[in-house]
DNA sequence: CGATAGTGGAGAGTGTCACTATCTATAAAT
DNA sequence: ATTTATAGATAGTGACACTCTCCACTATCG
C-alpha cells in the first residue's frame, strides 16, 4: 500500500508518519522507486503501536523508539526483556534535587530498598522505578504526609498483586515476539488504565462512604439528572 | 523572609519562585515598598505544594494553579471538592481521535459506562477519568489485546479497594482544607507511587515465575554482583 | 558614608518537544 | 495531458516551563 492508505488506516496524518519514519519509529518502506515505497502489514502495526505508546502512554518519541527496537529485535532473551522494556519505557529523570530539607532524598531511598527487602522482592539496583519511587516519598514526607506509610504497604501489596497477574497472563502468550510486545503496551497502558479506575472509584467511595450523610448540592442533583 | 531564604528554604531557584508568583501558583509577597515584600510560611509551604505537582507528579503549570486555587479557597464543600479536584487535576485531553479502525471509541465508552455500572459505583458522567479509560481500552483493542477483560477486571477490584483505604484515611482528617489538600497531593502523587511500585514488582514477579527456570545471562549476573 | 549585594517586577529570550508546512523532483491516476 | 500523490529534506510552529536581562530601588557591611 502506498503512504495514503497507511495514514486512512492507522487514523495518523501523513507528515506524521514521515516524521515518526525520520524518527526511526516506523521503519521506512520498501523502495520502488525515486520517489515511490510500498508499506506493507508490518507497518500498520507498528505505526499503531508507536501511536499508543506516544499518544495514550504519554512515551516520550524517543522512549518509544527504544521500546518499539527492542520488541522487533532478535535475539532477545525472555530474561532480560522485562528490564530492558522498564529501562526503554522510563523517560530519563532529571537530575537529581539539589532541594532543602534534610535528607530525605537518602532516607527515601533507603526506605525504598527496605520496602523492597521486606517484601521479599528481587530488584536490579539498576531499576529506575526506584528513583521514581524515593523522589515520590521523599517529596511527601517534605510535604509533611506522614501518614503515608499504612497506604504505602497497601500500594505494595496491591502491585504484587496486579504484577502477579500480569506476568502470568504475559508468561501464557507462546513466543518471545509476543511476549515483549505485551509487556512494552501493559507496562505502558496499564498506567493510565489504573490511574483512571481509581480515580473512578474515589469518587465512587467518596460518594459512598460521605456523600450519603449530607444533602447534594443543587449543582450536583442537577448534574445526575442529566 | 525574604525571596532569597523561601528560595533556600525550599529548594526552588529564585527566577522559578517569581514565574510561579506571575502564573499564580503562590501569591504575591505581603508588599512593604516599591522593591520589598515579605514571605511567610504559607508560602514555603505553597511553593512546596506546587513544586511537588508540577516536578513529581508532572501537572501542568495551569492544572497546579487550578488545584491550588481549590485547596486554599474558602467555602468549599467536602462533597464536591473530590469532583472538582479531579477535574483540575486531569489535564485537559486533546481533541478526540479521528482514527480509523471500526467505532472502537464508541465501544470502549459504552464498555466503560458497563464497568462502572456493574461494580455499583456512583460516578457522574462529566469525570475526565470516564475519556481516558475508554480511550486507552479502544487503544487496547485496537492493538488486538483482547485478553485484557481479565487483567481489566482485576484493576477495577484493586482501584476499588485502594480508593477505599483512601477515602478513609483522608476522611480521617479533621477539617476540610486539611482534606482538601490531602485529596490533590495524593490523587496526584498517587499515581507515580503506583506506576513505581508496579514496576519494581513486575521485575520482581517476573524473576520469581520465569527467572528460576533457567541460567541468568552473564549480564545480569555481572549486574547482580556490582 | 559609600560600595556592594539583594529585591520586585516586567518583558523578552531559551531550549525542548512533537509535530506541521513547504519545497523539489518525480510518479501515478484520470 | 493534466491533476494528484509521493519521498525526502529543510525550515517553521506553537505550547510549555522556565530563565535572562533590565530597571529602579533597598539593605547592609565596612
Amino acid at each position: 500500500m502506498r503512504i495514503a492508505e497507511l495514514s486512512r488506516r492507522t487514523g495518523v496524518p501523513i507528515p506524521t508518519i514521515k516524521y515518526y519514519v525520520r524518527e526511526g519509529l516506523v521503519p521506512q518502506g520498501e523502495r520502488t522507486g525515486p520517489n515511490q515505497a510500498r508499506y506493507g502489514e508490518e507497518h500498520v502495526r507498528r505505526l499503531r503501536l508507536a501511536r499508543a505508546l506516544v499518544e495514550v502512554g504519554g512515551l516520550p518519541v524517543a522512549s518509544a523508539r527504544e521500546a518499539l527496537a527492542l520488541i522487533f529485535s532478535s535475539g532477545i532473551s525472555e530474561f532480560d526483556v522485562l528490564g530492558k522494556a522498564q529501562y526503554a519505557l522510563t523517560p530519563p529523570r532529571e537530575r537529581a534535587g539539589d532541594d532543602a530539607g534534610g535528607d530525605a532524598g537518602g532516607d527515601a531511598a533507603a526506605q525504598v530498598d527496605e520496602l523492597i527487602a521486606r517484601r521479599g522482592w528481587q530488584v536490579k539496583p539498576g531499576n529506575p522505578a526506584r528513583r521514581t519511587l524515593a523522589d515520590a516519598l521523599a517529596t511527601l514526607r517534605r510535604l509533611g504526609e506522614d501518614d503515608y506509610l499504612d497506604l504505602l504497604e497497601t500500594y505494595a501489596e496491591t502491585a504484587e498483586h496486579l504484577a502477579d497477574m500480569e506476568v502470568r497472563a504475559i508468561s501464557r502468550r507462546g513466543d518471545l515476539h509476543a511476549m515483549a510486545e505485551a509487556i512494552v503496551i501493559w507496562t505502558t497502558l496499564g498506567d493510565p488504565v489504573l490511574a483512571s479506575l481509581r480515580r473512578l472509584a474515589q469518587e465512587a467511595q467518596a460518594t459512598r462512604l460521605l456523600g450519603g450523610t449530607a444533602a447534594k448540592t443543587a449543582e450536583e442533583a442537577a448534574e445526575e439528572t442529566a
